[in-house]
DNA sequence: ATTTCGATTTCACAATATAGAACGATTTCG
DNA sequence: CGAAATCGTTCTATATTGTGAAATCGAAAT
């Protein structure tokens, strides 16, 4: 289990070069909404100069605009990025036509999402004939303990990692099933290979999820079928299942994966 | 005189951070594709251990992922700050439920796209209700003078500057037509407030395109209908046109335009 | 016209990034 | 199987670069 994790939260620059580090945590205050450079000086607890010389060099990239008004928001510069990251993902390429396969047979919306820092992080979605109001975008990151896609993610932890993480969004489940219950839940999928959201992270949304592995067995994303509860009878949800299991493993397959 | 100080030929001067500038620019040289720190350092002009420093960096960060055989390639990080910057746009917040509506009426693929550096970025994308390959996603970017959007988004330039645009994109034009006669149908376009793509960025598509104001009166995106050559009639197009120009102008007014 | 607020610029100082060489661990090749 | 090459990582002296405080500028607001 000796995997070499760089854990340290170090604030002190240890191996880091400081300039590009406040840059960098320039964005992050960006991302929680437009700030001017008082406030952003201050977030960072900077001064004022020199927040401002690291946004206007963001601007100049394009990581950032600038309006007179608001302030600083984040740049276009970012969602080619974004885009650029995602595509350069294999996982994406390799699970594309699977998913639009999945979604062509279904009929439902189709989701490839993969954990990151604790969350669901959407990499792939595939919207179904049946015109739903899809809420959920590439790119947005999910609660990991309600929702289908997250289960399937954490499929293969310990109890102990489970209990944590539960913890951690103690205030995400709405439906107020205590953990006991949860963690029976949780045991039936790992038998089964699946995970279910039913209508814990929204109201009348339901899903059915699976975990995708790599070639050594690891659990990097998963996918999910979603529809609303009116079309996801038990009987269809048990059908669901099958497709949305075979449809994973044959992903995992294409990444190397050749176990049981 | 002070000999040090910035000559005015040097790129690197003028009011940025050359470290925080320099790790941007490492993401550039990866965004292009999985690169090890030897050819990053080439790529940057820079040594080794500076590379190395920026990118390690960056990987902290998650602005990128480090992969033992292949090198550097992007991280999740940029995922997730796309899709905040596309989300902080309060032009794709506006247009949204205009676009919807645009999709269900005409049951086709409406988009939505600004100018970027001479680049057509999607920032929404609807799909029809018709299967269609989607082959374009948010955060591509297209080129300016071969597609309905793009030519909506300059549509109020001089006519210099449309050609200066065709001549950058000249190889991007596959059906041969001379300047004279692009220009020609850029003037019908400007007369009737819309655009079109007759199968000229892509065999077999077409689509209608239109610009989307600003208070000011500037054209700051563009929306269209994308469909199969087969389905685009020329009467439908004339009617798609209709819709898309009621479209666009909704959400211009919306966005406080109120020019006639 | 006056005030106020925020965005830029300036500047002397010292903190920080830099390159190059050395190291260590793989992988490649003979 | 052993030698050489390759690639990632660490170390350190040096000066380049980033830094904050205060001054300046510009544009709204009063």
């Amino acid at each position: 289990m000796s995997t070499k994790l760089a854990d340290s939260a170090d604030k002190s620059a240890p191996g880091g070069s400081q300039t590009l580090l406040r840059g960098l945590d320039v964005l992050d205050v960006i991302a929680k909404g437009p700030v001017d450079v008082a406030r952003l000086a201050a977030a960072l607890g900077l001064s004022k100069s020199t927040a401002y010389r690291l946004a206007s060099t963001l601007v100049e990239r394009r990581f950032l605009v600038f309006t007179p008004r608001e302030g600083y928001s984040l740049g276009p510069k970012l969602m080619q990025l974004g885009y650029a990251a995602r595509n350069q993902t294999a996982l994406v390429r390799v699970a594309e036509p699977h998913l639009m396969q999945l979604s062509s047979v279904t009929e439902d919306t189709v989701h490839l999402a993969m954990l990151d820092q604790r969350k669901v992080l959407y990499l792939n979605i595939i919207p179904g004939q049946r015109r739903i109001v899809i809420s959920s975008r590439i790119g947005e990151r999910q609660p990991l303990t309600s929702t289908g896609l997250g289960k399937a993610l954490i499929l293969n932890r310990s109890e102990k990692e489970w209990e944590q993480f539960y913890i951690e969004e103690g205030s995400k489940h709405r439906s107020q099933q205590s953990f006991a219950a949860w963690l029976k839940r949780m045991k039936d999928y790992r038998r089964q290979g699946i995970t279910l959201d039913l209508e814990e992270n929204e109201a009348n949304i339901r899903c059915v999820a699976a975990p995708v592995l790599n070639e050594g067995g690891d659990i990097i994303a998963a996918i999910s079928v979603t529809g609303h509860a009116q079309n996801m009878t038990d009987d269809r949800m048990r059908s669901l299942s099958e497709d949305v299991l075979h449809t994973a493993q044959a992903i995992s397959a294409d990444l190397g994966y050749s176990g049981g």
